[in-house]
DNA sequence: CTATTATGGACATATAAAGTCTTTTATTGG
DNA sequence: CCAATAAAAGACTTTATATGTCCATAATAG
């Protein structure tokens, strides 16, 4: 079990965008060359973000990519889930049993992580 | 980002090798059959249970699989850590950069997911 | 209008998980 | 010792998912 390239680009470009203060567009050009990444295959990711509202876009010349207004919220939570979607880290085999107690224990461990980084936001790593 | 199969089939089985009790050896035909998965494919998740020290195996007429004596202490980290390996949930892209602020992030929650797996014990699933 | 930049879909490739088959090794009961 | 039983090991196939490419389309600034 690993996070995906996916989620890692996400991030990254998550804390260039927020280090870049102004609402200048950022393209996905340049975007991905500071990851060494294709940029097709990270324009992908990216518009998976703002299909879950986490940046906007801008076509044509001088476009990109801008935090949403209140990006201060944002949370590692919100960036994953916006890349990996949200579904249980954990499914029972048997039967799909909905009482599992295996799985509920997974499920609490898994709640674990969540708050975790939920309370993590990107702004907390972008105070100078 | 899942938990694979083999995880999910080997904290069942050892919730079943916990549940009976004795010593008696049980053989992974009927441990496959009871979560209808081949016999021979959960054989290897086995026996990577086996050389992690988590369980004690018998060859020949009437073997199969037992837990450690001292099974009552192993934790579902143990566990997954068997089957799933130890190496983190994340790594940082950009040149594996040591010092990047997002992996020092990612680890913390994985850390406070480890902790609970950590605490709770197979053994807590089985009294009665 | 044209250059620029994001979006979308259809592919292609790579990697890993899941599962099978066959042979070998170990152990027990007779 | 022998035969039946059961785990271990290796090579292999299949399936699923992640990663990545290519090209056509849509939107926007100048």
């Amino acid at each position: 079990m690993k996070y995906s390239k996916a989620t890692n680009y996400a991030l990254h470009t998550m804390l260039f965008l927020a280090k870049q203060i102004p609402n200048k567009p950022m393209g996905v050009q340049q975007l991905a060359e500071m990851q060494n990444v294709s940029p097709t295959y990270l324009s992908k990711i990216l518009t998976k973000l703002v299909k879950e509202g986490m940046i906007n876009s801008v076509s044509g010349a001088n476009g990109g990519y801008t935090l949403r207004h209140d990006w201060e919220d944002i949370s590692f939570l919100d960036i994953i889930h916006a890349v990996e979607g949200k579904s249980s880290l954990f499914d029972c085999c048997l039967y799909n049993d909905p009482k599992c107690v295996i799985k509920e224990v997974m499920l609490s461990a898994e709640e674990k992580l969540e708050n975790e980084l939920r309370n993590r936001k990107i702004s907390d790593l972008v105070k100078k």
